[in-house]
Formats: structure tokens, sequence, C-alpha cells
DNA sequence: TAAAACTCTAAACCTGCATTAGAGTTTTTG
DNA sequence: CAAAAACTCTAATGCAGGTTTAGAGTTTTA
């Protein structure tokens, strides 16, 4: 080794950095040694040469690619850098936002499980209070109830495409649900009115957010579609017999979905609900 | 096409999801398509399986990866899903650490960038007031001045090692900067005291960080280290030509550095400076 | 019936490295 | 001073989570 200079594995510890990344910028032509043995083709570097390995790992610190950088160093142009940082605090942000809606609905999604765990049995009726929730509705084109599961299932899609269309986060299509109309409820029909997902404080404003009142509810669960017509027919007649006056509409709410099978059911847990006040 | 079957560029459309992703996830087991003709091989998929694929991105969209996404879907295990989601959690959270100093830095970047092309012209004496700042720190084992610029990198990268060694974020390792104790500086000797990095208030806490004070300080501007002693010597003139009383240490500050040139300098904008007193 | 649109498989490509194999070189040790 | 240990070389392969492409075959539409 000549005195002055440093083998790739030296220079690689002094910097921390892996030898074949050393490597690998030379190939890419970031940082070549500043001499390579014709014999042995060793690479030599000079430990001057740490001032532009440090300038590429201060870029890469500030999430900048390989292929920026190299074009930043070689035309040595402060203004490209500059736009290029620019760029870079916008992608930024929008991952520090992504990351925020990212743990929300992680955090959702545990207390979800926590609740799937713990909850009553299938068929149990309860009467709970339940605080005021905001939910993003579109209004059902048919009524699926008559047509079944795939019916359903397009309405879901368009649910998750008019997210999308409008630029929503679609992280909360996880806990959706849909709406009867009172009325209908209290007739013993089946008639579908809106279909919606769960959405939180976080959730952007948008005309199609809805505030559903805290209050009172009888709560029937289950834990398949196929028998909601009958929980609710149930669970109409609880109130009936108990005297308890519906104030408000009806909803099916998906409490846990994970479609953990192989089969295409959707492995699901539902709570059958409506708002009522005592006499 | 069968009636109830969609093809893969259809299940595609509705799920927002490109056709080679599909193919993909059949190729890995994530999901397959519920029906292959035997003779195209053509891939057919059920609407019910929306259900799944839902659920894979919901997942996905959580941060999960395929092979965990699989794994959780195989075995149906809540407890594994829960245990993945509360590991991925401290993840999304680091995560979010990181790039609020990332943020932090590109936007210190920016405005070295732009102070460095508002800077005054080399040589130029001001007389300036500088904001507190804080500082992470090392004493210089040897006087660099006496040995060149070598010398003074290696101190550099026991810095840059300290901050490892502490699992200090290296991100602040730009704007860098040496001292030199007021007395050395008035007797006209340049003698290394200290070699540091500027951090901010999102800096950990550790006993290397110090204070330095804001005041008014007598400042001269130059692009080397080369022509620090002769810069050195022009702000001691200045400073008693004019009868200003040195009050503090000399420091000498990396405004910005660009090793943007092929060659092996640090290409650098530094300012050196004595806190001063008006008699 | 022909053209357009779709789908198939297989392989290559992307980023930013890490790893490995097999051969050659330098440094250290006895 | 030779052998062993440590290092380095090139070239290829792998990773994740896909995308792209080529060339061939299949369905749907006009």
């Amino acid at each position: 080794m000549k005195n002055e200079l440093l083998s790739i594995g030296e220079m690689a510890k002094i910097n921390n950095i892996s030898v074949s990344t050393l490597r690998l910028y030379d190939e890419i032509g970031l940082i070549k040694p500043c001499y390579i043995d014709k014999e042995s083709r060793y690479r030599y570097y000079n430990i001057r040469q740490n001032a532009r390995l440090d300038m590429i790992q201060y870029m890469k610190a500030l999430g900048m690619e390989l292929k920026e950088i190299k074009e930043v160093l070689e035309s040595g142009d402060t203004k490209l850098i500059e736009s290029i940082l620019i760029h870079r605090k916008k992608q930024v942000k929008e991952q520090m936002a992504n990351l925020n809606l990212q743990l929300a609905a992680i955090s959702r999604t545990i207390e979800s499980l926590e609740r799937y765990r713990k909850s009553p049995s299938i068929g149990t009726i309860t009467i709970e209070y339940i605080p005021h929730r905001k939910i993003y509705s579109l209004p059902t084109s048919i009524n699926f109830y008559e047509y079944g599961i795939e019916v359903y299932e397009n309405e879901l899609k368009e649910l998750k495409n008019s997210l999308i269309k409008h630029n929503l986060p679609q992280i909360y299509y996880c806990n959706a649900g849909t709406t009867m109309k009172k009325e209908s409820f209290l007739a013993g029909k089946l008639e579908s009115d809106e279909i919606f997902v769960l959405v939180d404080d976080n959730f952007p404003q948008s005309e199609s957010i809805k505030r559903i009142d805290s209050g009172m509810y009888v709560c029937i669960y289950l834990d398949s579609f196929d028998d909601e017509p009958e929980y609710a027919k149930r669970l109409l007649e609880y109130c009936t017999e108990n005297e308890y006056k519906v104030v408000g509409d009806y909803i099916c709410e998906v409490l846990t979905e994970f479609s953990v099978f192989d089969d295409e059911k959707r492995g699901m847990f539902l709570r059958l609900q409506v708002p009522v006040a005592f006499r």
C-alpha cells in the first residue's frame, strides 16, 4: 500500500460504508478511486476523496437517488440541487402524511382485533352507547338485498373507486357498512339506502362526509352477510317486545373483516344496530 | 367470457391494480384465480374474490410485506396479524422521525444554497449579528493547521464516527466547522481546539452539545481551507485596526460545502468569525 | 372473416445494494 | 523467506414488488 493511499477496505471502514457499495459507486461513476493499480486492478483512494463521499452520503440522507446525485455532482449546478431538493421536500411531506394515515389505520386495526377477540357471541343482543361517528358514504344504486352478494361487491367497488377518483385515502376502505331508512326497517323490508366507510378526523373534508350521532343503540352481532335478514328481523322483534322506540336509521356495520380463509366469502364480524329511545 | 367470471383485465380494472400485479399475486399464491381455462390458460376471477384482494390491499397499505400478508392469510391467525402490526407501528414511528430530520435537513440545505448565492464576495469583511447556535463538538486531538488537510479529514471522520457510535443522526454532518481559543487567535497562532457540526433542536440531548452565544461577530468570507491562515490574519488585523475587542473564541464555519467538482478538494464557502465588543 | 383487443409465458429491468464463488494479491506471521 | 491470513478482484445472483417487453395464442368486435 502506498503511504498516502487507502485501500478499498480502509476507505470503506473510515466512511462506514461497505466495500461493495464503494465498488458500485465506482462502477456507476459516482466516485472513482484516484488510483488503480494496473497489474492487480486494486482500487486506491485518497483521504481527500472523503469530501465527495460525504457529499454523496449527505445527499442520500436527503433521500436523493444515486442517479440524481450523480447528475448534480457532474453538473455542479446548485440550481439543480435546489430544484431537486424542493421536489424532494414535497415528496417527504406526502410521505409523512401517508405515514400518519398508516399509523392511525394500524391503531384502528389493532383495536378492531382486540374488540373482535372480546366481542359477544353470535346472536347476542346488546344495548350500547355508541359515540358519534363520521362516514364517507354513497347512496346505493340498487337494493342489493334483492340481488345478493355480487351486487353488494359492486357497490363496494364503486365506493372505493369514488375514493380513488377524488384522491381520498383508500386506507379507510376497511370498516365499511350500509344504512337503511328507519321506515324500511320498521316495515320489515330490507331496502339499502347508503354504503359507507367509517373515517376519522384525519379524513379530508368532503361533501360525502356525514355524521352519525351518538346515542343508545340496540345491537345484534353476527358473522355473515347472509344472515343479515334473519338477524335484522330479530333486532326488530326485540325492539318491539321491549317497547324501545326506534329513533333513527338502521346501520349494518362491519366491525372486523378478515378474509383470512381461502374460500371466497368475506370472513366478517358484523353489528346490526338501531338507535332507540326509552319510553 | 363466462357470465359470472371476470377476466384478469376486468378484475384488474375494478380493483385499480395492474394485470401484471395480479399475475404476480397468482404466482406467489397470494390470490389465485378461481378458474383457469385448461386450453387457453386464461385466468378468470369471481367478483367475490374482491374480498381477499381488498384485504391484501389493505394490509399493503398498512405497510406489510407480501410475504407477511401471505403468511397471515394462510394462517388465519389474528394474533399473528396483531404482532406484525405492533411491529409495523414501531417501524412507522421511526420512519416518521427520520422523515422529520430529513425535512429539516432539506430546508437547511435549501437555505444554505440561497445564502451561498447571495453571499458577499471572497475577502469581504462584515460585522454581523449571529443568533445563538448549538454544536455537537469533539476536541481536536492534533493541531491540524500544522499538518494539513489530511489530518483535518481524519478529525472530521472521527467526529462522524462519534455520531455513528452514539447512534446520533448523521444527517447533521454537513455544516461543520472548527473553533480556536481566543488567546490563540489574538496571538496570531493557529491552534485548533474543537471540531463541530451545527445541530438544531431536533438533535438529541448529549454531553457533547454546546451552545455558542448570540452576538456581534466580525466575519470574513473565503472559499478554501487553504486560505484560512491568511484570512484569519486579516480578520485579526481588521479587529486591531478598528479597535474591536475580541470577546470570545474564533470560529471557522463551513457555510456551504458542495464538492460538486471532480477534483478532490472540498468545494466550500467559509466564514471565519470572532465575537467582538465595541469600545 | 378479419382486425382489434386481450391474454399467455418467460425473461429482462428497475433501485441500491449484499452475497457468493473462484481466482489473484498483499500483508502478516513464524 | 515461505506459508498462512487477510484482502481484493470480477462476474454473477438475489432481494422486493413489481413493470416492461417479446412473441405467440385467444376472444371479442366490426
